[in-house]
DNA sequence: CTGAACTCGGACACCACTGTCTGATACCGT
DNA sequence: ACGGTATCAGACAGTGGTGTCCGAGTTCAG
Protein backbone atom coordinates (compact mmCIF):
# COMPACT_ATOMS: atom_id res chain seq x y z
CA UNK A 1 0.00 0.00 0.00
CA UNK A 2 2.73 2.81 1.22
CA UNK A 3 5.44 1.22 -1.22
CA UNK A 4 5.22 4.07 -3.65
CA UNK A 5 6.59 7.05 -2.32
CA UNK A 6 5.09 9.61 -4.32
CA UNK A 7 1.51 9.07 -5.65
CA UNK A 8 1.85 9.48 -10.29
CA UNK A 9 -1.34 10.82 -9.85
CA UNK A 10 -2.51 9.59 -13.51
CA UNK A 11 -1.67 6.06 -13.56
CA UNK A 12 -0.97 5.40 -17.07
CA UNK A 13 0.68 8.31 -18.08
CA UNK A 14 4.59 9.09 -17.59
CA UNK A 15 5.49 11.61 -14.75
CA UNK A 16 6.33 15.58 -16.70
CA UNK A 17 9.96 16.39 -14.99
CA UNK A 18 8.02 19.73 -13.26
CA UNK A 19 6.29 17.04 -11.33
CA UNK A 20 8.97 15.79 -10.26
CA UNK A 21 10.68 18.55 -8.92
CA UNK A 22 7.86 19.73 -7.31
CA UNK A 23 7.55 16.11 -5.43
CA UNK A 24 11.15 16.61 -4.43
CA UNK A 25 10.97 19.82 -3.19
CA UNK A 26 7.71 19.17 -1.30
CA UNK A 27 9.84 16.31 0.44
CA UNK A 28 12.63 18.20 0.98
CA UNK A 29 10.26 21.00 2.37
CA UNK A 30 8.32 18.73 4.86
CA UNK A 31 11.52 17.43 6.35
CA UNK A 32 12.64 20.26 7.37
CA UNK A 33 9.12 21.95 8.55
CA UNK A 34 8.75 18.78 10.29
CA UNK A 35 11.96 18.82 11.85
CA UNK A 36 11.46 21.97 13.74
CA UNK A 37 7.80 21.38 13.91
CA UNK A 38 6.66 18.36 14.08
CA UNK A 39 3.19 19.33 13.71
CA UNK A 40 3.71 21.86 10.58
CA UNK A 41 1.03 22.64 8.48
CA UNK A 42 0.64 21.94 4.84
CA UNK A 43 0.60 25.61 4.51
CA UNK A 44 3.73 25.81 5.96
CA UNK A 45 5.29 22.71 3.82
CA UNK A 46 4.12 24.62 0.82
CA UNK A 47 5.75 27.63 1.48
CA UNK A 48 8.89 25.95 2.35
CA UNK A 49 8.89 24.00 -0.90
CA UNK A 50 7.92 27.45 -3.18
CA UNK A 51 4.77 25.91 -3.94
CA UNK A 52 0.92 26.48 -3.56
CA UNK A 53 -1.18 24.22 -1.09
CA UNK A 54 -3.00 22.37 -3.81
CA UNK A 55 0.30 21.25 -5.21
CA UNK A 56 0.62 19.46 -2.35
CA UNK A 57 -2.28 17.34 -2.37
CA UNK A 58 -2.19 16.99 -5.92
CA UNK A 59 0.70 14.76 -5.40
CA UNK A 60 -0.11 13.27 -2.07
CA UNK A 61 -3.85 12.92 -1.20
CA UNK A 62 -3.51 13.41 1.94
CA UNK A 63 -1.32 14.76 5.18
CA UNK A 64 -0.69 11.17 6.27
CA UNK A 65 0.81 9.99 2.98
CA UNK A 66 2.81 12.93 2.70
CA UNK A 67 4.39 12.05 5.87
CA UNK A 68 4.35 8.47 4.99
CA UNK A 69 6.64 8.72 1.71
CA UNK A 70 8.96 10.74 3.54
CA UNK A 71 9.32 8.05 6.10
CA UNK A 72 9.88 6.11 3.77
CA UNK A 73 12.48 7.93 2.35
CA UNK A 74 14.09 8.01 5.29
CA UNK A 75 13.99 4.70 6.19
CA UNK A 76 15.79 4.18 2.03
CA UNK A 77 18.85 7.07 2.96
CA UNK A 78 19.06 5.61 6.16
CA UNK A 79 19.27 1.95 5.15
CA UNK A 80 21.52 2.77 2.41
CA UNK A 81 24.10 4.46 5.04
CA UNK A 82 24.22 1.30 7.37
CA UNK A 83 24.68 -0.60 4.81
CA UNK A 84 27.44 1.46 3.28
CA UNK A 85 29.69 1.06 6.92
CA UNK A 86 29.84 -2.60 6.47
CA UNK A 87 28.44 -3.73 9.87
CA UNK A 88 29.03 -7.49 8.67
CA UNK A 89 33.01 -6.82 8.63
CA UNK A 90 35.67 -6.29 11.40
CA UNK A 91 36.03 -6.74 15.46
CA UNK A 92 32.47 -5.95 16.31
CA UNK A 93 33.36 -2.64 18.54
CA UNK A 94 35.33 -1.21 15.46
CA UNK A 95 32.12 -2.21 13.37
CA UNK A 96 30.09 -0.42 15.53
CA UNK A 97 31.61 2.81 15.33
CA UNK A 98 32.53 2.77 12.18
CA UNK A 99 28.63 2.54 11.41
CA UNK A 100 27.74 5.26 13.96
CA UNK A 101 30.72 7.32 12.24
CA UNK A 102 29.12 7.15 8.81
CA UNK A 103 25.59 7.05 10.04
CA UNK A 104 24.78 9.48 12.94
CA UNK A 105 24.47 12.48 11.15
CA UNK A 106 21.97 11.08 8.48
CA UNK A 107 20.19 9.12 10.80
CA UNK A 108 19.97 12.39 13.20
CA UNK A 109 18.01 14.74 10.38
CA UNK A 110 15.19 12.54 11.13
CA UNK A 111 14.73 12.36 14.77
CA UNK A 112 11.04 14.46 13.86
CA UNK A 113 10.30 11.37 11.98
CA UNK A 114 10.85 9.35 14.64
CA UNK A 115 8.86 11.11 17.29
CA UNK A 116 5.96 11.74 14.87
CA UNK A 117 5.94 7.82 13.62
CA UNK A 118 5.90 6.77 17.58
CA UNK A 119 2.81 8.35 17.54
CA UNK A 120 1.15 5.78 15.48
CA UNK A 121 1.80 2.90 17.61
CA UNK A 122 5.11 0.54 18.81
CA UNK A 123 3.83 -2.08 16.21
CA UNK A 124 3.76 0.71 13.33
CA UNK A 125 7.26 1.59 14.54
CA UNK A 126 8.14 -1.58 14.43
CA UNK A 127 7.26 -2.41 11.05
CA UNK A 128 8.60 0.55 9.66
CA UNK A 129 12.45 0.13 11.21
CA UNK A 130 12.46 -3.47 10.11
CA UNK A 131 15.30 -2.61 7.52
CA UNK A 132 16.81 -0.90 9.49
CA UNK A 133 16.68 -3.42 12.48
CA UNK A 134 18.11 -6.07 9.91
CA UNK A 135 21.18 -4.47 9.00
CA UNK A 136 22.33 -4.06 12.70
CA UNK A 137 21.16 -6.32 14.76
CA UNK A 138 23.18 -8.86 13.59
CA UNK A 139 26.09 -7.66 14.36
CA UNK A 140 24.77 -7.14 17.91
CA UNK A 141 24.54 -10.60 17.82
CA UNK A 142 27.36 -10.94 16.61
CA UNK A 143 29.58 -8.83 19.43
CA UNK A 144 27.38 -10.52 22.38
CA UNK A 145 28.65 -14.39 20.92
CA UNK A 146 31.79 -13.39 20.62
CA UNK A 147 31.88 -11.82 24.01
CA UNK A 148 32.89 -8.44 22.91
CA UNK A 149 29.41 -7.31 23.99
CA UNK A 150 27.92 -7.29 27.14
CA UNK A 151 25.87 -10.58 27.29
CA UNK A 152 23.41 -9.41 29.82
CA UNK A 153 21.74 -6.61 27.46
CA UNK A 154 18.65 -7.33 26.09
CA UNK A 155 19.33 -6.70 21.86
CA UNK A 156 16.20 -4.51 21.45
CA UNK A 157 17.18 -2.67 24.08
CA UNK A 158 20.65 -1.92 22.74
CA UNK A 159 18.52 -1.17 19.50
CA UNK A 160 16.85 1.34 21.33
CA UNK A 161 19.98 3.08 22.87
CA UNK A 162 21.40 2.87 19.79
CA UNK A 163 18.59 5.14 17.94
CA UNK A 164 17.80 7.16 20.79
CA UNK A 165 21.46 8.21 21.38
CA UNK A 166 21.75 8.78 18.06
CA UNK A 167 18.70 11.27 17.94
CA UNK A 168 20.02 12.75 21.46
CA UNK A 169 23.09 13.86 19.53
CA UNK A 170 21.63 15.39 16.47
CA UNK A 171 19.17 17.33 18.19
CA UNK A 172 21.72 18.77 20.75
CA UNK A 173 23.82 19.78 18.12
CA UNK A 174 20.86 21.67 16.36
CA UNK A 175 19.86 23.36 19.49
CA UNK A 176 23.50 24.39 19.84
CA UNK A 177 23.75 22.16 23.47
CA UNK A 178 27.01 19.94 22.00
CA UNK A 179 29.82 21.03 19.73
CA UNK A 180 29.69 19.96 16.05
CA UNK A 181 32.80 18.41 16.25
CA UNK A 182 32.31 16.84 19.55
CA UNK A 183 29.52 15.39 19.19
CA UNK A 184 30.40 12.42 16.99
CA UNK A 185 33.28 11.26 19.61
CA UNK A 186 31.09 11.92 22.43
CA UNK A 187 28.40 9.61 21.04
CA UNK A 188 30.98 6.47 19.94
CA UNK A 189 32.51 6.32 23.06
CA UNK A 190 29.16 6.34 24.87
CA UNK A 191 27.68 3.61 23.01
CA UNK A 192 31.09 1.95 23.06
CA UNK A 193 31.35 1.78 26.72
CA UNK A 194 27.61 0.97 26.99
CA UNK A 195 27.61 -2.22 24.67
CA UNK A 196 31.50 -3.62 25.24
CA UNK A 197 32.40 -5.66 28.52
CA UNK A 198 35.06 -4.21 30.39
CA UNK A 199 38.21 -6.03 28.93
CA UNK A 200 37.45 -5.76 25.27
CA UNK A 201 37.76 -1.39 25.94
CA UNK A 202 41.28 -1.46 25.84
CA UNK A 203 41.55 -3.71 22.39
CA UNK A 204 39.79 -1.12 19.85
CA UNK A 205 41.48 0.27 17.18
CA UNK A 206 40.79 3.67 19.06
CA UNK A 207 41.92 6.61 16.68
CA UNK B 1 5.17 34.22 37.07
CA UNK B 2 5.02 30.05 37.15
CA UNK B 3 5.69 29.84 40.80
CA UNK B 4 1.88 28.92 41.63
CA UNK B 5 1.25 25.26 40.78
CA UNK B 6 -2.42 26.04 40.59
CA UNK B 7 -4.21 28.82 40.29
CA UNK B 8 -6.56 30.04 43.46
CA UNK B 9 -9.28 31.61 41.02
CA UNK B 10 -9.90 33.63 44.03
CA UNK B 11 -7.44 35.38 45.91
CA UNK B 12 -8.23 36.14 49.16
CA UNK B 13 -10.61 33.77 50.21
CA UNK B 14 -8.97 29.82 51.45
CA UNK B 15 -10.09 27.35 48.47
CA UNK B 16 -12.58 24.47 49.14
CA UNK B 17 -11.70 20.98 49.22
CA UNK B 18 -13.80 19.74 46.19
CA UNK B 19 -11.76 22.19 44.40
CA UNK B 20 -8.58 20.77 45.51
CA UNK B 21 -10.02 17.36 44.59
CA UNK B 22 -10.45 18.36 40.94
CA UNK B 23 -7.55 19.96 40.41
CA UNK B 24 -5.59 16.86 41.55
CA UNK B 25 -7.77 14.82 39.06
CA UNK B 26 -7.22 17.26 36.75
CA UNK B 27 -3.31 17.01 36.66
CA UNK B 28 -3.58 13.29 37.19
CA UNK B 29 -5.45 13.07 34.31
CA UNK B 30 -3.20 15.36 32.11
CA UNK B 31 -0.30 13.64 33.06
CA UNK B 32 -1.90 10.22 31.75
CA UNK B 33 -3.20 11.94 28.49
CA UNK B 34 -0.92 13.53 27.65
CA UNK B 35 1.52 10.38 28.01
CA UNK B 36 -0.28 8.39 25.44
CA UNK B 37 -0.69 11.70 23.25
CA UNK B 38 0.95 14.95 23.63
CA UNK B 39 -1.55 16.96 22.10
CA UNK B 40 -4.48 15.44 23.70
CA UNK B 41 -7.35 17.70 23.86
CA UNK B 42 -8.63 19.77 26.81
CA UNK B 43 -12.00 17.81 25.97
CA UNK B 44 -10.09 14.02 26.65
CA UNK B 45 -8.37 15.59 29.65
CA UNK B 46 -11.35 16.62 31.33
CA UNK B 47 -12.96 13.64 30.52
CA UNK B 48 -10.15 11.35 32.00
CA UNK B 49 -10.59 13.67 35.09
CA UNK B 50 -13.90 13.27 35.36
CA UNK B 51 -14.77 16.71 35.35
CA UNK B 52 -16.77 19.43 32.43
CA UNK B 53 -14.27 21.10 30.57
CA UNK B 54 -14.93 24.02 31.94
CA UNK B 55 -14.18 23.40 35.10
CA UNK B 56 -10.53 22.94 33.69
CA UNK B 57 -10.61 26.18 32.93
CA UNK B 58 -11.88 27.60 36.60
CA UNK B 59 -8.19 26.90 37.83
CA UNK B 60 -6.44 26.94 34.73
CA UNK B 61 -6.76 30.05 32.44
CA UNK B 62 -5.05 28.41 29.76
CA UNK B 63 -4.17 25.19 28.58
CA UNK B 64 -0.81 26.61 28.25
CA UNK B 65 -1.09 27.48 31.77
CA UNK B 66 -2.07 24.13 32.78
CA UNK B 67 1.21 22.21 31.46
CA UNK B 68 3.22 24.60 33.30
CA UNK B 69 1.54 23.27 36.40
CA UNK B 70 2.20 19.91 35.49
CA UNK B 71 5.56 20.28 34.20
CA UNK B 72 5.99 22.53 37.58
CA UNK B 73 5.21 19.54 39.46
CA UNK B 74 6.88 16.93 37.83
CA UNK B 75 9.99 18.80 38.05
CA UNK B 76 9.24 18.87 41.97
CA UNK B 77 8.67 15.15 42.23
CA UNK B 78 11.89 14.03 40.17
CA UNK B 79 13.92 16.39 42.29
CA UNK B 80 12.41 14.99 45.48
CA UNK B 81 13.36 11.38 44.45
CA UNK B 82 16.88 12.47 43.05
CA UNK B 83 17.71 14.08 46.30
CA UNK B 84 16.40 11.01 47.96
CA UNK B 85 18.89 8.58 46.53
CA UNK B 86 21.83 10.81 48.08
CA UNK B 87 24.00 11.70 45.00
CA UNK B 88 26.69 13.08 46.99
CA UNK B 89 27.49 10.14 49.21
CA UNK B 90 29.65 7.31 48.25
CA UNK B 91 31.61 6.46 44.91
CA UNK B 92 30.53 7.87 42.38
CA UNK B 93 29.77 4.62 40.27
CA UNK B 94 27.70 3.47 43.11
CA UNK B 95 25.52 7.23 43.75
CA UNK B 96 24.93 7.24 39.59
CA UNK B 97 23.51 3.26 39.76
CA UNK B 98 21.79 4.48 43.62
CA UNK B 99 20.15 7.22 41.52
CA UNK B 100 18.78 5.49 38.50
CA UNK B 101 17.20 2.90 40.58
CA UNK B 102 15.20 5.27 42.87
CA UNK B 103 14.10 7.17 40.56
CA UNK B 104 13.61 6.14 36.79
CA UNK B 105 10.68 4.94 37.22
CA UNK B 106 9.11 8.27 38.44
CA UNK B 107 11.23 9.85 35.62
CA UNK B 108 10.32 8.26 33.25
CA UNK B 109 6.40 8.45 33.66
CA UNK B 110 6.65 12.49 32.48
CA UNK B 111 8.69 11.39 28.79
CA UNK B 112 5.44 12.84 27.06
CA UNK B 113 6.17 16.01 29.55
CA UNK B 114 9.81 16.49 27.64
CA UNK B 115 8.82 16.36 24.16
CA UNK B 116 6.17 18.82 25.17
CA UNK B 117 8.32 21.15 26.52
CA UNK B 118 11.37 20.74 24.63
CA UNK B 119 8.90 22.46 22.05
CA UNK B 120 8.98 25.80 23.82
CA UNK B 121 12.83 26.15 22.52
CA UNK B 122 16.09 24.76 24.31
CA UNK B 123 16.49 27.83 26.53
CA UNK B 124 13.20 27.19 27.98
CA UNK B 125 13.73 23.32 28.62
CA UNK B 126 17.28 24.32 30.71
CA UNK B 127 15.60 26.62 32.84
CA UNK B 128 12.32 24.13 33.61
CA UNK B 129 15.28 21.39 34.53
CA UNK B 130 17.58 24.02 36.39
CA UNK B 131 16.56 22.01 39.27
CA UNK B 132 17.40 18.67 38.36
CA UNK B 133 20.85 19.10 36.69
CA UNK B 134 21.82 21.46 39.84
CA UNK B 135 21.22 17.86 41.62
CA UNK B 136 22.79 15.61 38.96
CA UNK B 137 25.58 17.78 37.32
CA UNK B 138 27.75 17.77 40.53
CA UNK B 139 27.94 14.25 40.87
CA UNK B 140 28.95 13.53 37.21
CA UNK B 141 32.05 16.63 38.17
CA UNK B 142 32.42 14.73 40.98
CA UNK B 143 32.76 11.21 38.93
CA UNK B 144 34.97 12.86 36.29
CA UNK B 145 37.33 14.30 39.26
CA UNK B 146 38.26 11.40 40.32
CA UNK B 147 38.25 9.72 37.15
CA UNK B 148 35.38 7.50 37.79
CA UNK B 149 33.92 8.65 35.00
CA UNK B 150 34.95 9.48 31.49
CA UNK B 151 36.88 12.49 31.29
CA UNK B 152 36.65 12.99 27.46
CA UNK B 153 32.84 12.85 27.57
CA UNK B 154 30.76 16.83 27.73
CA UNK B 155 28.87 16.95 31.19
CA UNK B 156 25.79 18.24 29.67
CA UNK B 157 25.98 15.14 27.14
CA UNK B 158 26.04 12.92 29.80
CA UNK B 159 22.87 14.45 31.24
CA UNK B 160 21.41 14.25 27.78
CA UNK B 161 22.51 10.29 27.50
CA UNK B 162 21.22 10.09 31.66
CA UNK B 163 17.42 11.66 30.86
CA UNK B 164 17.08 10.31 27.14
CA UNK B 165 17.95 6.52 28.80
CA UNK B 166 15.52 6.93 31.52
CA UNK B 167 12.62 8.06 29.13
CA UNK B 168 14.02 4.93 26.55
CA UNK B 169 13.62 2.77 28.98
CA UNK B 170 10.02 3.57 30.46
CA UNK B 171 8.78 3.85 27.28
CA UNK B 172 9.79 0.31 26.14
CA UNK B 173 8.09 -1.10 29.23
CA UNK B 174 5.15 0.40 28.46
CA UNK B 175 5.22 -0.42 25.03
CA UNK B 176 6.47 -3.71 25.76
CA UNK B 177 9.24 -3.55 24.47
CA UNK B 178 11.42 -4.38 27.49
CA UNK B 179 10.76 -6.32 30.08
CA UNK B 180 9.92 -4.61 33.61
CA UNK B 181 12.19 -6.67 35.63
CA UNK B 182 14.61 -6.50 33.04
CA UNK B 183 14.25 -2.89 32.34
CA UNK B 184 15.75 -1.53 35.16
CA UNK B 185 19.35 -3.71 35.28
CA UNK B 186 20.08 -2.71 31.76
CA UNK B 187 19.14 0.89 32.20
CA UNK B 188 21.87 0.60 35.17
CA UNK B 189 24.51 -1.19 32.88
CA UNK B 190 23.73 0.73 29.92
CA UNK B 191 24.68 4.00 31.71
CA UNK B 192 27.71 3.12 34.38
CA UNK B 193 29.23 1.63 30.77
CA UNK B 194 28.68 4.45 29.06
CA UNK B 195 30.22 6.68 31.97
CA UNK B 196 32.68 4.91 33.54
CA UNK B 197 36.51 4.89 32.48
CA UNK B 198 37.42 0.35 31.76
CA UNK B 199 39.26 0.30 34.90
CA UNK B 200 36.50 1.64 37.55
CA UNK B 201 34.46 -1.00 36.06
CA UNK B 202 35.09 -3.92 38.30
CA UNK B 203 34.94 -1.54 41.67
CA UNK B 204 31.70 -1.27 41.86
CA UNK B 205 29.57 -3.23 44.05
CA UNK B 206 27.67 -4.73 41.61
CA UNK B 207 24.72 -7.03 42.89
C1' DC C 1 3.66 24.09 -32.21
C1' DT C 2 0.16 21.98 -30.13
C1' DG C 3 -2.10 19.36 -26.75
C1' DA C 4 -1.67 17.57 -22.43
C1' DA C 5 0.13 17.94 -17.96
C1' DC C 6 1.01 20.81 -14.38
C1' DT C 7 0.90 24.92 -11.28
C1' DC C 8 -1.28 28.94 -9.45
C1' DG C 9 -4.44 31.68 -6.74
C1' DG C 10 -8.17 31.76 -4.35
C1' DA C 11 -12.50 30.13 -2.84
C1' DC C 12 -15.19 26.72 -0.37
C1' DA C 13 -17.29 23.53 3.26
C1' DC C 14 -16.04 21.04 7.13
C1' DC C 15 -14.20 19.87 11.40
C1' DA C 16 -11.88 19.95 15.94
C1' DC C 17 -10.32 22.66 19.32
C1' DT C 18 -10.02 26.75 22.46
C1' DG C 19 -11.79 29.92 25.59
C1' DT C 20 -16.09 32.32 27.38
C1' DC C 21 -20.47 32.60 29.25
C1' DT C 22 -24.91 31.33 31.19
C1' DG C 23 -28.32 29.65 34.70
C1' DA C 24 -29.28 25.78 37.38
C1' DT C 25 -27.68 22.57 40.84
C1' DA C 26 -24.75 20.36 44.25
C1' DC C 27 -21.46 20.81 47.78
C1' DC C 28 -18.72 22.55 51.67
C1' DG C 29 -17.48 25.34 55.77
C1' DT C 30 -19.15 27.27 59.83
C1' DA D 1 -29.25 25.65 57.81
C1' DC D 2 -27.34 29.29 55.47
C1' DG D 3 -24.33 31.57 52.15
C1' DG D 4 -20.74 31.37 49.38
C1' DT D 5 -18.08 28.13 46.25
C1' DA D 6 -17.76 24.97 42.92
C1' DT D 7 -19.45 21.99 39.47
C1' DC D 8 -22.48 20.90 35.67
C1' DA D 9 -24.54 21.06 31.09
C1' DG D 10 -24.68 23.14 27.11
C1' DA D 11 -24.40 26.90 23.99
C1' DC D 12 -21.42 30.31 21.69
C1' DA D 13 -17.96 32.77 18.65
C1' DG D 14 -13.45 32.57 16.97
C1' DT D 15 -9.49 30.31 15.02
C1' DG D 16 -6.72 27.46 12.27
C1' DG D 17 -6.21 23.44 9.99
C1' DT D 18 -7.69 19.92 6.18
C1' DG D 19 -9.18 18.46 1.86
C1' DT D 20 -11.73 19.81 -2.55
C1' DC D 21 -12.70 22.45 -6.38
C1' DC D 22 -12.27 25.60 -10.32
C1' DG D 23 -10.70 28.62 -14.02
C1' DA D 24 -6.79 30.77 -15.87
C1' DG D 25 -2.09 30.71 -16.85
C1' DT D 26 2.43 28.19 -17.56
C1' DT D 27 5.56 24.57 -18.88
C1' DC D 28 6.82 20.36 -20.71
C1' DA D 29 7.00 16.40 -24.37
C1' DG D 30 6.81 14.80 -28.89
Amino acid sequence: MASTPNQPATRGRRRRADADRSVASILDAAVDALASDPEASMAEIARRAGVVRATIYVHFPTREALIAAITHRAIAEATEALRAADPAHGEPADALARLLSASWQTLGRYHALVQINSRLGPEHMHAVHQPVLRLVRPLLKRGQASGAFNRDLPTDWMLTVLLELIHAASRDVTTGTLAADTAERALIATVTGAFCTPDQRGEMTTR
